[in-house]
This record gives structure tokens, sequence and C-alpha cells, in this order.
DNA sequence: GGCAAATCGATGACGTGTCAACGAACCGCT
DNA sequence: AGCGGTTCGTTGACACGTCATCGATTTGCC
């Protein structure tokens, strides 16, 4: 019984274009980031969330947590960020396994220089070329399926089973 | 003059939404995929797209560019599935540089065991949460913005320049 | 307090993607 | 036919991500 529901013409458009979207905007994102910035979008997504705390520090953990990665990933990541002068890591007061990730003045002039660019090409790729409408309803059907997918959750997920 | 135009709170509900959607879609479709049938989406994609021809077989450079991957990505990444047993590179007829991708049996049996069940998998995370006007809103949204990055040209654009 | 279990972060091995370079073949022009 | 420029696909070195594992600590429970 080969019941599976395909998908119909309507759904394939849709699914086929979010990919090609999705892998066309990586690339033209990362290629002008790179270019403008000297940035990767894993460098600038790691300083970004940092910029936006008050302090411009983060635990390892929590950061890993918000931006999806593992805490390995971002350890990687990090040690090759703190080699080029943009992190830093700290000892963390309240829990001695822990380390503090903190923006170094050069990450802080790295991140800020390059927002304003970025931002543009953000806009210039995407935003600026959707509806209001089409920005409200992206908005609206993102937050449904990333709940859905339980949006809460960090990634490397040891199935908690049932 | 700081003149960016930031992302209004809509606009940025979109974009954070857009990004998250994708990490998570993307980790919970790979993780099902390689769960359920062994593959990885890379391998999904390739195998999808050959048995997508009436023959089963696909130029190499060809290939690449519906894939939008880079001739080397993808030489690579057929060396590991051939060792797999899943394709064969065979010469091109009409070009004695070229070679041609051909699924084999076993090949072909991977991908239509594992349409299904992957199918079943983004109508479940994704389609299937979106009413009729989103996948049109969605599809309509998207391929306008594949359309300016230029969705025609191959991935590794050496800048036509101009 | 004391002990098992869980969490934190680092690390090494390995799989995969990118980039630059290459040889081979093709194309266009004379 | 011959020659330069281009395209095809492969390769090796390197950057990055994942996974399993580890030591150190913290937490929960008795």
């Amino acid at each position: 019984m080969d019941a599976t529901r395909w998908l119909d013409e309507r759904e394939d458009r849709a699914w086929r274009g979010y990919r090609r979207m999705r892998r066309l905007l990586d690339l033209e994102l990362a290629r002008e980031l790179t270019q403008d910035a000297g940035l990767s979008e894993a460098d600038y997504d790691v300083l970004s969330d940092l910029s936006e705390t008050p302090q411009g520090r983060l635990r390892l953990r929590e950061l890993a947590d918000r931006m999806l990665w593992s805490r390995s990933r971002l350890s990687h990541h990090l040690t090759r960020m703190q080699q080029r002068g943009l992190v830093t890591r700290t000892e963390c007061a309240d829990d001695a396994r822990g380390s503090v990730v903190v923006l170094t003045p050069a990450g802080r002039q790295a991140i800020e220089s390059a927002a304003p660019g970025h931002v543009a090409a953000v806009r210039r790729h995407l935003i600026d070329l959707l509806t209001p409408t089409e920005i409200d309803a992206l908005g609206a059907l993102t937050h449904r399926v990333v709940d859905q997918l339980g949006g809460r959750a960090s990634h490397p997920r040891h199935d908690p089973e049932v």
C-alpha cells in the first residue's frame, strides 16, 4: 500500500523554492560578508549574539544553546576566533567547570563595522523583495514550524526518549 | 552618517524565524533521513536528481549545476557514494573530458525506499503546518528571491563581471 | 557528608566542503 | 593543422563540523 502523499504542484514549488533560496542566499551572504568584513557567517553570528548582551560576555553553554550549536562546535570555533583576537575565554565565577566567552575590543569593532553592510545585504537580497504581507507571513510561518520542532531544545538532543 | 536601515520588529522576526527554521528543519530532516534510510541529505539530493532523469544518468557538470554544487564537491561526494555502490561513473561519449554519473540498482533502490519517509517528514515538519495561502506565498517569495540572485548561474561563479 | 548521575567544556579522530592547481580535452580562429 | 583560451573533472591541502570520549565539577538524593 503505497499511500504516500506526494507533494502536489504548489507544495513542490514551495519546497524546491525554499531549498534553492536557502542555498543561494547563503552563498551570497557569506560571499559578501567575507569580502567586505573578513568574517564567516559563523563568526558573524557569534559576535552578533555576544554583542547583544550588555557585557559582551556569555557563558559558553548559553551561547551554544542560543545558536543551536553543539558545545563542541562552539568550542572549536572559539579556539579559532580566539587566535584571531576576536574573543577571549575567562573562567566562570559561579561554576568552576564553565568558561565565559568575552568580546574583545577588536571583536566589537569587527561586528560593528560589519553589521551595516550585512543588514544591507539581507535587505537587498531578501527583506526588501517582500511585501509587508509576505514579511508577516514569513514570520508567522517560520515561528510555527520552529515551535513545532521544539525550538527551545538545545541541538545535540540525546533524545530524552518518549 | 550612519544611514543604516536596521530591521524593524516585523522584519527581524521574519529574518530570525527563517534562520532558526532553517537550522532546526535541517537537523531534523537529516536526523530522520540517516536514521530511517542511512542516507545524508547530500546523498538523497544526488540520488533524487539522478532518479528524475529517464535514464538515471547525468553528466557530472549538469548534476553539479542543478544542485548548485561545485564540481569539486560533487566529485568528492561521488567518490564516496561510488564506494558504497550507490552510483558509478562512466565515460562520456561525446566529450572525452567528461564523465557521466549513473544510478546503480542499489542506488535506485535506496532512493525509492527513502523517498516516502522523507516526503512524510517534509510534510510533518513543514508543508502540513502551512495554510494553502502560505504555501503559495512561500512559493512566490522564494522564487522571487532566487530569480533576483540569478538562480540559473552555477555556484562557483567566477564573477562574469559587470 | 558522601556517592552516583548529570553537566560543562576540551580534545582527537574522522567525514565533509572549499579552494587552488592541474592535466586533458574541446573550441574558435587563422 | 596549429595555437591560445576555455571547460571538464580530479586531486591534495586545509578549514570546518560531528561524534565519542575524557577529566573536572556540580547536583540530587540518601
